[in-house]
DNA sequence: CGAACATATAGATGATTATCTATAAATCAG
DNA sequence: CTGATTTATAGATAATCATCTATATGTTCG
């Protein structure tokens, strides 16, 4: 699947984004996470979020011990948000081509 | 429901996001975006995601006679992207809080 | 008015998906 | 090795959703 359609895909769930909250500066094991929903959500169920996550390419992942620890990678953010804005707001961004933040994002510029 | 989520909803779908691509610098009639997905996809169901983009606020829309105009909303795309960034990627952006193009996109940063 | 055209709505259907329970697999403590 | 703990997988189920056909609504023109 293309690149946007997943990203958007992965990111199109209250809970994921819950998920991707709390590990967005924080490292946490699954049952981390489970915890933190606050017994709403079913081990198993957080673990098949953390796979969609994963699979777009938006977590780092190490595991420990028994624990795998997760993270959200933050880069990986602003490159398909940069690739969404390259889509779909090119007037509002410089000439670049590029979707990296550095060659991206820096030139957006207010509607004249 | 909340913004991001709603935004990712509305683009997360390949139909959706080539629909997203024509309107992009263009206004186009329903049938318009009828004959440019080539015969794939019936009218209704053209209807029925350009309410789901318009109710997301992703596009201007204007009734011409007969026919609806729709254009893709540039603007909002960014300030949906820069939610998303302010939330999930904040540590590769400045200390601003805002999330408007103009506030929050000029000070992305690379990842010391 | 009535026909033709453009769009929207209603209802049905098949596919995807979010969730659960049960269980397997992996790792560690004793 | 055994039992406890952590995560992943399998299978089931209900909800959501993308799509279609049929039809209604709205608009223009003769």
């Amino acid at each position: 699947m293309n690149n946007p359609v997943l990203f958007a895909k992965a990111i199109a769930d209250e809970t994921r984004q819950k998920i991707m909250q709390m590990l967005c500066c924080n490292w946490l094991s699954v049952n981390d996470v489970v915890d933190k929903l606050g017994g709403n959500i079913s081990q198993p169920t957080v673990s098949h979020h953390l796979k969609i996550l994963n699979e777009a390419g938006l977590l780092k992942r190490r595991k420990e011990g028994k624990q795998v620890y997760s993270s959200l990678n933050q880069e990986a953010v602003v490159v398909c948000c940069g690739q969404i804005m390259t889509n779909f707001a090119p007037e509002m961004l410089g000439d670049s081509k590029s979707a990296t933040p550095e060659g991206l994002i820096p030139q957006l510029q207010p509607k004249p």
